[in-house]
DNA sequence: AAAATGTTTTTTCACGATAAAAGACATTAT
DNA sequence: ATAATGTCTTTTATCGTGAAAAAACATTTT
């Protein structure tokens, strides 16, 4: 097996919710910026389409005969590129088993656990050690370096950097700009989730992403922007495994982002600045919280 | 050719320098550590030195018979790795030829042109993209983002962030840390460099990296430390293209390298925040100075 | 002529295989 | 008993290969 087809997979699955929609599909051309995929994966995918009946086929002619129904679908597992497949499996075995600092990571042994070849699992390694948790000894294995308490608070040093940054650089930006339009919109997600938060609690995460980074873009530095790949990387594995309070430390988050909102909306950098220093600090606080480890030196 | 030994013959040639030192070579643990490499490299190298009347070497006993002469040695572009090769190759590329943004760069074409497998570029390129300055494109090729005054721009506002707070964690180290010694001896090659300027100014920028890593080091940040690889990365390859006023610039450098360290010495932030901007600011006009691309608006 | 479809070529992704290098184990020397 | 040497095993680095996917080219349709 040289290159699984996820790739059309993933493609194919998302074209049948366009089934849904339309009595026809446009053109093989559209459906690739549609979809994200070129006109090769497009005209497979069609192919497929007419094959088990969902459609009807003749050049431009792409009318829709019936709905998808659940086994027109390909298994949700076989969508997923090797390289979430390895990243997944590598955050289990960091986040779950004994995952010591120093202890050494060997590529062949991960590409035979997660049954893929060894280049994969490098390539997997060398974009994952950006996140500055494994390191390599030259010509030789990995060293895990441990998702610690040193780690969490150096993450955190330079977020805040940047965050306050980039906050301040937003509230600069001309009332032109698109991105009041995008802050208005985050906005009443924020109050419709607030209002529902006893049972949306766990849709916060993914909103809390969008906001920062849109807060970062306002950096225009793309050192910045590509650094919250590390926050998001760090939060997405560690709200997983971390459930504890969650509902509360999402409620409280809201809030603070609305505040954060509304002192953006002021375009006082004081007010942004304090309000932005007040979320950074309670999420840093959440984040420590949730690693052990800080032995404390009990009081004699 | 499945894999060069390159790493045998790095070591094998700085083994040989060890020959002119010493009347026999200590053992075979101790000559690994020594050359950074395993015990059988070590073996390796001991075994062709025998062969080629270097040493005598009976178990324990390895004799030296003769200074290594030039032909001993191997010819210095077989000890490069691969992942230098191709670093090089393409940096050429991206300075010399014409290295328009929006670019897209092919694997394959790169592989070929360079005379090395695929794997070995794909890696190299994973590596190199956090240095922001090639993106990929998700199944599909990567793109140059160009070096652009953008670029410049964007990383050294981002240097000029960490080493101001590395520079100000640096004068609350206690005297005792190490680092205060390490400075004094910065100093002491800063002063020679000073005197022989006119003869041994492309010696400044191996000086101007261990410098600023010093103080980066300060920060006790992995992120902040790390950062600095992409600093030097772009420093290196830019003054190999950019010599002009290479004496002028690095005499001011030296002499700001000087100020700054001596605010360090004196331990006052206010100083030391003063010298630190003065040297960034300099710094940042030469890097910007060399880009052209800032094509200025023509007075009507 | 612009945009779609049909066809062919090229490139990316992932694998297994192999030599270099590291590492582990067994044996011998101080 | 410790530390070296000698030997064997495992892992890493790199390549060539082939299928998936993209991209380029040619042809047809509106």
């Amino acid at each position: 097996m040289s290159k699984s087809n996820n790739v059309y997979k993933d493609a194919f699955n998302r074209g049948l919710r366009l089934l849904d929609e339309t009595r026809s599909l446009p053109s093989e051309p559209e459906l690739g910026t549609l979809l994200g995929v070129s006109r090769t994966t497009v005209r497979s995918i069609l192919s497929r389409m007419e094959e088990t009946g969902l459609i009807a086929w003749n050049k431009r002619n792409k009318t829709v005969l019936r709905a998808p129904k659940a086994e027109d679908f390909f298994p949700e597992e076989e969508t997923d590129s090797l390289a979430e497949i390895i990243e997944r499996s590598f955050m289990r075995r960091l986040l779950a088993g004994g995952a010591e600092a120093g202890m050494q990571i060997n590529e062949l042994e991960l590409a035979r656990e997660i049954g893929v070849g060894t280049t994969s699992v490098r390539e997997f390694l060398i974009r994952f050690s950006r996140f500055g948790l494994i390191e390599k000894r030259r010509n030789s294995h990995w060293v895990l370096k441990g998702f610690t308490r040193a780690f969490a608070l150096e993450l955190t040093e330079i977020r805040e950097m940047f965050e306050l940054r980039s906050a301040a650089a937003f509230v600069a930006l001309p009332q032109e700009s698109a991105v009041w339009a995008d802050l208005d919109r985050l906005e009443i997600e924020h109050r419709q989730l607030a209002s529902e938060i006893a049972t949306r609690f766990n849709e916060f995460s993914e909103l809390d992403e969008r906001f920062h980074r849109l807060i970062h873009r306002a950096s225009h530095n793309r050192f910045i922007v590509d650094f919250y790949d590390v926050i998001a990387m760090i939060f997405h594995y560690h709200y997983q495994w971390n459930k504890a309070q969650e509902r509360e430390r999402n409620e409280v988050a809201v809030q603070e982002h609305l505040a954060y909102i509304a002192a953006l909306k002021s375009r006082d950098p004081a007010k942004v600045d304090a309000a932005c220093r007040k979320h950074l600090k309670s999420a840093r606080q959440t984040l420590l919280s949730s690693i052990p480890e800080g032995r404390q030196v009990q009081p004699a």
